[in-house]
DNA sequence: CGACTAAGTCAACGCACATTGACATAGCTG
DNA sequence: CAGCTATGTCAATGTGCGTTGACTTAGTCG
């Protein structure tokens, strides 16, 4: 059908191990989001790429392996450090009041998180991801004693209103939307 | 072995539907909220109830019913008009404290309908389930003025430490834990 | 050009699962 | 006691899964 490679890109070629790694790993993003850990399959992953099953196992090792790269790749580390206490706190609780819609797409990295949490195979996985890249994070940020625990409290905190702005589904507005954005600001601080 | 069933129970009744029923009712509830729907099978919930896995099929039509039937066991409202806000305060957050394991049933349906969640038939049960158990109660509890956004902000807070409880896997001890508990008892007073 | 390697393909394996139907038996009923 | 039905047992079937190894081909380098 296709005589020359210039549809799309400009030099599509042919075998790209990098370019095929990408489009598995974007699918896996996807479908792992979308269905949690056990009820994406494999096959259908690799359908979604357009791509071998056979190759997820030799670019990903396994199941397990992809979906912890998918699980990273999800999960970017915030910019704590370019905030000071109160501008940060602010902007966190701003970010809660909006609805799920019109969120970055951080928003389907927190599903991703939420469905992980739910499997008890992707658990211990998630867990050490949160560590690396949530918890370390603000534990450093508070600093000074018990830095740990009140990093724990922060981080429920923090992913509570999450999971409850996705639940919701729309955002808050007028004065509900202050009386939020200031008690949690409070609750933050 | 055995000649006579005097050795547990006093009447064992070898046959008596309802119990067998109830039985294989009650390790679905325990299994499904610890594993969620696909990873916990049907031949591990037979044995944790000492029955043969085709009674599943006979008494709830197979794995869905039998899900569909311990979700809604699942669902008892939350008693929170039982306490006042101090204890109840302090109870949640020891409740948080522990790990997955040893939580009591007072927050087992919720980490049921979230792994029930997982599975995008039963999603849009989160929602509604997340209103009724949590928001609106907390509303009524709380009353007077700006109650709706009040309430979820709470909800959130609850909301959130019980994810990461799930994420965390195992429970908090010594200083950590009671650092924690006080922490979170002063965000949720 | 010719060989070597990286990239992609194909088929098969073993496993666990939910489900089903035929069979066995306990306990009641007449 | 005889028979019937609810209750429980057993074995088999088909399906989809993740994984593995042998094979084919494209692209590159000497």
């Amino acid at each position: 059908m296709d005589m020359t490679d210039t549809l799309v890109e400009a030099r599509p070629r042919k075998r790209d191990a990098a370019a095929t790694r990408a489009r598995i790993l974007a699918a896996a993003m996807d479908r792992f989001a979308r269905l949690g850990y056990e009820t994406a399959s494999l096959r259908e992953i690799a359908a979604e790429a357009g791509v071998d099953v056979a190759l997820i196992g030799r670019y990903f090792g396994g199941k397990e392996g992809l979906f912890t790269e998918a699980l990273k790749a999800s999960i970017h580390p915030n910019r704590l450090r370019d905030h000071d206490r109160e501008s940060y706190v602010r902007a966190v609780a701003e970010n809660m009041a909006n609805g799920p819609k019109d969120g970055e797409s951080d928003q389907d990295g927190f599903q991703f998180l939420l469905r992980a949490a739910t499997s008890p195979a992707t658990a211990p996985l998630l867990n050490l991801a949160v560590q690396e890249r949530f918890l370390g994070p603000i534990r450093d940020w508070l600093g000074g004693e018990d830095a740990e625990p009140r990093a724990r409290v922060l981080a429920g905190v923090i992913i509570g209103f999450l999971v409850e702005r996705l639940i919701r589904g729309k955002a808050l507005r007028g004065r509900e939307r202050e009386v939020f954005i200031e008690r949690a600001s409070a609750i933050l601080t």
